[in-house]
DNA sequence: CATAAATAGGACTAAAATGGTCCCTTATTG
DNA sequence: CAATAAGGGACCATTTTAGTCCTATTTATG
């Protein structure tokens, strides 16, 4: 457990596939189609990517999105903070939360630094590392048959 | 977010108030009273951190529970995997899980690094760490007045 | 030996979070 | 002005979570 939310995951792929060509500007349905994702998903995962600034968004025929900044600039850490809010383990070490005991429960001390322990991992995994190998679309093939891939959902 | 559980900090919190004293045994009613937390709610979890063996019990009158071993052996990640089963930040990360996509997603290795990093953060804290500070209830008072702090649940 | 005090196991339910879809609006191009 | 995108947000089904409760079992004790 302890895991981030499938959007999220979804997110770190579809961002991982902006990666691949930062300069190209790729739209939803683009983006969609070559993940395998709902271009409903997609869309929305690009609003709010795009309303946290990890993406910029032209409008309009021929728009589309594509990396607010290089790919090495955005870390996991980034990622999770605009699908999911900011890091925080538990409810009370949330900055801006407040739990009634917390005069008495001074657990919380532990738990930031295993915040800090764990946002530093997540803040050493750029983009690019999510993206490298993260090969475009093979084509499957069984004995020289092409196969069709399932869409994830 | 990537938060625990709400149980699971409970966990964190009724097992650190079994490290206060290691040797005593204490009853869900004793632990439920101390830390504020409901008895059901107690009961429930140290029936988990038996089955997972982070404490032994004791049945019938008089009985009650204490840690497995040492709370310097126990770590935040143990406590994390009882509750909530083996940490995995993602689905597919899962050592039994498997995505339909595995072959062509190969974001996986480096959600694995992050995995280990996180990993790492949890081992490194144990309950030690967890109850030092966490003060057995001090008597709040305002004005000379005790004050009743509310329950949790 | 009966009773009371504990844990053990698991069913059940209300509430909250999540994932996915859809609809309407706004912007841009040709 | 028609077609194609993004933007914003409402909405609903499903799943997860938290908390409670009921019944069985174990053990100390008068």
């Amino acid at each position: 457990m302890l895991k981030i939310s499938r959007l999220t995951d979804y997110g770190t792929v579809v961002l991982a596939h902006l990666a691949a060509d930062p300069t190209a500007l790729r739209s939803a349905a683009d983006v969609a189609a070559a993940t395998g994702l709902g271009l409903p998903t997609v869309s929305k995962l690009f609003k709010t990517l795009g309303r946290a600034g990890l993406v910029t968004s032209t409008r309009g025929m021929n728009g589309g999105y594509r990396l607010s900044r290089d790919p090495r600039q955005i870390s996991a850490a980034s990622v999770i903070d605009a699908l999911e809010g900011p890091v925080s383990i538990t409810e009370c070490s949330a900055a801006d939360k407040h739990c009634d005991f917390e005069g008495v429960c001074t657990v919380s001390g532990a738990w930031q630094r295993i915040n800090s322990g764990i946002r530093r991992a997540l803040e050493e995994v750029s983009l690019i590392d999510l993206q490298r190998a993260n090969a475009p679309t093979p084509n499957f093939r069984f004995a020289g048959m092409p196969l069709v891939v399932e869409r994830r959902n």
